[in-house]
DNA sequence: AGGCACCCGAAAAGAACCTTAAATGCCAGC
DNA sequence: GCTGGCATTTAAGGTTCTTTTCGGGTGCCT
């Protein structure tokens, strides 16, 4: 679910893509100035910001250059001016998309959904840190770890935590991890699935008789659930 | 210096186009059919591609399905049709930005712009000095240091390990190495970046089987980490 | 008790990887 | 256009690590 700060003063257009917006999934959390705008992303950064110009209490341009300031999220400049000089410097202030009204809300979904694709990535990079209890996943790094020491995890062992890491407390079943984990149609056996569970329990520390993390749940599968 | 594809088969606008862009420091290949593009872009991968609706061998949307197919490069498309439908369907299919000629070869550059903005992170700023432990890598006079002394990397060797280095720590694939190091499509096989690893790890003094900055990831990749 | 699901040690089977060496491609200078 | 040198890629063999298979075992549930 991604989130798209909208900032509109006009109220019936601001409604209408909040609607549009909302339909298509997106969380929106719709504001009518620039400083609540700026006061917003200071707090908590959203996905995407929709920027209109010719709002009441700062300049566009202004406001763009305050936004960058702050931070690097990706914004795209939704509005009713079309002059060349207005969108050139706006693109160069640090904008990532132009639109001018009136626009269709599908062309505005299709330009966000194409901005959040080619900015998917840097995400990952940065926030791939999944945490359960004492344990750490780092996903850049590929680097697992118990109470800060590396377990020193092979690929199909951090793999596998991982993926039981970024569900914790739910329970998984050998199906989600043979298509998930190994993604493949036949593993040959789910001994498979026991045998590297071993591995992993054994480096975890703990063994199917005594778990901490690592719980089996009876004819259904595994759950990762922190210790308590 | 960037590079940029444009796909353009009326030979006004093309030169026109080259003309701006050459202005603006970019290199550009300029080519007027869909086929000669993919061609080219399997060979080697453009920082950006302009492409052009109504070519004569190709439509628009499969032209730039098959791009996709090849490489997640950036891509404007650049077009008369202005219909609502096909900017929609184009951005959904993987276009980045679309712009409605008659354009300002100004707004083209500030988009452009936009968009290497918003995808450079991942590449090498080329100003700059990276540095990883004792390891220096100066991107600007293309020298890499291990505690003072010259390494003396040829083209490869130096790319390799200034990608690396511009990650610290995060795991690269070699589907990532030949994307963005190695710039194509192609490459006969893995083994060709094993080799380079190895020479690489020769001159950093170190093998694989004792690792100081140069660490194998067995299944996923390469990792560079300072030592200690 | 008997069936089922699961656990785990050991060892075979299979990949992935490293290195060296040879072949190929590319460019500069003649 | 040829020739030699350098950079890069392909090829081959060996090594190590990972993954799977096998088989005996334990404990839960009906």
């Amino acid at each position: 679910m991604h989130e798209i700060l909208l900032v509109e003063d006009d109220p019936a257009v601001q409604a209408a893509l909040v609607h549009a917006l909302t339909d298509r999934g997106f969380a929106v959390v719709p504001l009518g100035t620039a400083v609540d705008a700026l006061r917003s992303v200071a707090e908590r950064v959203p996905d995407i910001v929709i920027l209109d110009l010719g709002l009441p209490d700062l300049d566009g341009g202004a406001a763009l250059r305050m936004l960058r300031g702050i931070t690097n999220v990706p914004v795209i400049i939704a509005t009713a001016r079309s002059d060349e000089r207005s969108v050139v410097d706006l693109l160069n202030a640090g904008a990532d998309d132009y639109v001018v009204k009136p626009f269709s809300s599908e062309q505005l979904v299709a330009r966000i959904t194409a901005l959040l694709r080619r900015t998917a990535r840097h995400d990952d990079d940065d926030s791939g840190l999944l945490e359960v209890g004492g344990l750490q996943v780092d996903l850049r790094q590929r680097v697992a770890r118990l109470d800060g020491r590396d377990l020193g995890l092979n690929r199909r062992e951090f793999d596998l935590l991982a993926y039981l890491a970024a569900r914790p407390n739910s329970v998984v079943t050998r199906r989600d991890l043979i298509h998930d984990v190994w993604r493949q149609r036949h593993v040959g056996d789910d001994q498979t699935i026991d045998v590297h569970v071993s591995w992993l329990r054994r480096k975890l520390g703990e063994s199917a008789a005594h778990p901490k993390y690592l719980h089996t749940v009876r004819g259904v599968g595994l759950k990762l659930v922190a210790p308590g």
